[in-house]
Order: structure tokens, then sequence, then C-alpha cells
RNA sequence: GGUGCCAUAGCUCAGUUGGUAGAGCAACGGACUGAAAAUCCGUGUGUCCCUAGUUCGAUUCUUGGUGGCACCA
């Protein structure tokens, strides 16, 4: 095993950070357990929406079982009232990667947030923090008159992030713009355009299978969502809809049907829907990192040797 | 058994006065730097049921089938 590799001069070993990442419902946390018990290490969840403690179930978070099986960390470490965000992410996942690399050679860390395991292993500008006046202010301004006017004050206040971003993408103008403002300072200069250096080894593996079949074990688990009580659950967060972390599949469409919009069996077909096209947005971003490599959920034995051989 | 209606995309259907076709939903592809399970962009994927006619040309008209539905027996 890596871990028993004598040191045979006074250089020491690179620790290995193993990324496990994937569409949603392939396997990731089964997979990613396997691989902790076999490298006697823990994992690091990456799941912008498993740090919720009060969402379990809807987001498929690791059971009582499988937190026992191997230690994991950022698994309902927040509530849906705390504000947490990518840049805290890395952070966090920094630190905790660093206090795990004292006693052990690998780390495992698994989820399906493209834009967090990007901040982990590439790392993330700093920009400070923007205050939260400017940003409700914005915002209220953009519900109230749309985006042409916050367009076009981009354009003026930073023409480089103006022939950058989406101009179509709501969300990204209005950050470029709550950015400038709050700094006094162009959102682009904030841009490095570079990696920072982490003091591990990264190996980037991911899994996928037959998309119909990936779809059906998308189906058979929101209907096993439903019946360990998704629906309780939703309810019992139904007052703070409004939160950031409640706009995510499995919650956003029985709040629909809450409010009578629907009947639960076309929530369900929704959520169904939702939870494959956000599997599909999933495959876009990870199949753009060309260093990522593939694998079956089954196929643990060739993970481990790939590992082993780094 | 008879009569009538229908058969076009994965589904529900529109349409072509004869020049090989388009909506909704579903699906597919992509982007991504502090809301990311979010947000945004792009793409019709088709033996127009089969057969034989008429025609320069048939998915469209005609004949005969096949399947479905309804009504009458």
């Amino acid at each position: 095993m890596t871990s028993t590799i004598l040191k045979t001069t006074s250089q020491k070993i690179k620790n290995n950070l193993i990324v496990v990442v994937g569409p949603t419902g392939i396997g990731k946390t089964t997979m990613a357990i396997k691989l902790a018990q076999q490298f006697e290490t823990e994992i690091i969840s990456a799941d912008s929406r498993q740090f919720y403690r009060e969402l379990k179930i809807g987001t498929a978070a690791p059971t009582t079982d499988e937190l026992a099986a191997a230690p994991h960390h950022l698994i309902g470490n927040i509530s849906i009232h705390d504000y947490y965000n990518v840049f805290m992410f890395e952070t966090d996942a920094l630190r905790i990667s660093s206090e795990l690399f004292q006693t052990k050679q690998n780390a495992i860390v698994v989820g399906g947030s493209g834009l967090y395991i990007d901040a982990l292993c590439n790392g993330i500008d700093d920009i400070p923090d923007v205050d939260e006046k400017t940003r409700n202010d914005l915002v209220a301004r953009f519900e109230r008159e749309g985006i042409d006017g916050i367009r076009f004050d981009l354009k003026r206040l930073d023409p480089e992030s103006y022939a950058q971003v989406d101009l179509k993408n709501p969300k990204r103008i209005l950050r470029a713009v709550e950015v400038t403002l709050s700094t006094g300072k162009p959102y682009s200069s904030f841009r490095t355009n570079q990696k920072k250096k982490r003091p591990f080894e990264i190996t980037k593996i991911a899994l996928n299978m037959n998309r119909q079949e990936l779809y059906n074990r998308i189906d058979t688990r929101v209907d096993q969502m439903i019946s360990e009580g998704l629906v309780e659950e939703v309810r019992s967060v139904y007052e703070f809809r409004k939160l950031n972390a409640l706009n995510t599949v499995g919650y956003k469409e029985l709040f629909e049907h809450f409010d009578g919009n629907y009947d639960l069996d076309r929530a369900i077909e929704l959520i169904k829907r939702n939870s494959r096209r956000y599997a599909k947005r999933q495959l876009s971003w990870f199949t753009r990192d060309k260093s990522t490599h593939w694998f079956q959920p089954d196929e643990i034995n060739k993970i481990i040797d790939l590992i082993n051989q780094q």
C-alpha cells in the first residue's frame, strides 16, 4: 500500500488528494467510503447541499451507517440559515485536508459540486466580501427594472468584465457589478486567471454509467426519498423557502406542490426530471477537465490500482 | 361481420390547395470564480403505418391491406 512505501531519501512523499466526482445518483458516497477504508483515511464532502444539517433526505446525505463506516467532514456542519460560499469551502477543505495529511498519506474528497471541487483543486481568487446593502439594493433594482440598466452599469464601470461575462445571465452581471461597487475596483481586477499551488498531489476520479441506467437509478432514488419521508422534511423547512439553501431540487418542487400549484405525483415527476438535468450539467462540468480518470461505479479495483500508481 | 373516424418526432398533436414537415412537453449538447442541486445559452432528433396506382414529383389524392377507436349488428 502507498502509505508503506519506504522513504529512501529525506524527501517526503507528497500527500495525495483523491477526488471522486460524478453525476448525482451514480454512487459517489459508496465509492468514497470504500476508498476511505482501503486507504485508511477520511472523507471531505464537496457537496454544496449536504452541508446543511436540515437537508438530509432530499440531498441523499450519507446515512448514520455510512457516516459510521468512515469519518466524514463537511456533512451537516451548517444550518440553512447560515451564509456559506465557495471561498469558505476552499478554506475549510484545505484546513481539514492539511490536518488529515499530518497522519495520513491520502485524503478523499467526494462531491458533485463542480465549482467547489475546482476551488479546492485550483483555488479561487481572493475577492473581498460584498457588503450586504450593496447586494440587496442591486437585487432589488434588478427585480424592479430588469437587467438592462445593470448591464449598462457594468459596461461603464468594468468594460473588461462586460466583454467577458455572459451578458444574458443576470447572476453573473449582478456579481460583477456588486463587487465593483462594493470595493471601488473593477471585478475584473480581482480575476488572476492563475491556479493556486497546492502542497499535495491530486488524483481525479469520475464515475459514470450508461445514461438510461443512471436515469433509472435517479428515478428509483427519488421514489425512495419519498418513502423515507421527503415530504415531511420539506414541510419542516417550508417557512424558510426563500433561503438560498432551499433553492434545491427536491425542495422547490414540493414547495410548489404545497402551494397547490400541482399534485404530489407531478411534483415527484418534476423532481426526477430536474435531477436528470442536474446530472447532465454535472457531466458537462466534469468532462471538461481532461486530467480526470473515468470509471464505472463497480470498477473499484481499477481505481485502487490507479491510486497506487500515483 | 358492417359503417365511420384515425395512423406524422420519445409522447400529445398541428400541417402540407401534391414540391419529403413543425409546435408543446420530453430529450440532447454546452457555458460556468462567493446564490453553483444555482444561473444561463444552444439543438428537431422523422421510412409522415404498409402496398399498388395516378403524377415530372405522393406524407398529402385513389385502391387494397394492417393496427387503433367509436357506433351498428
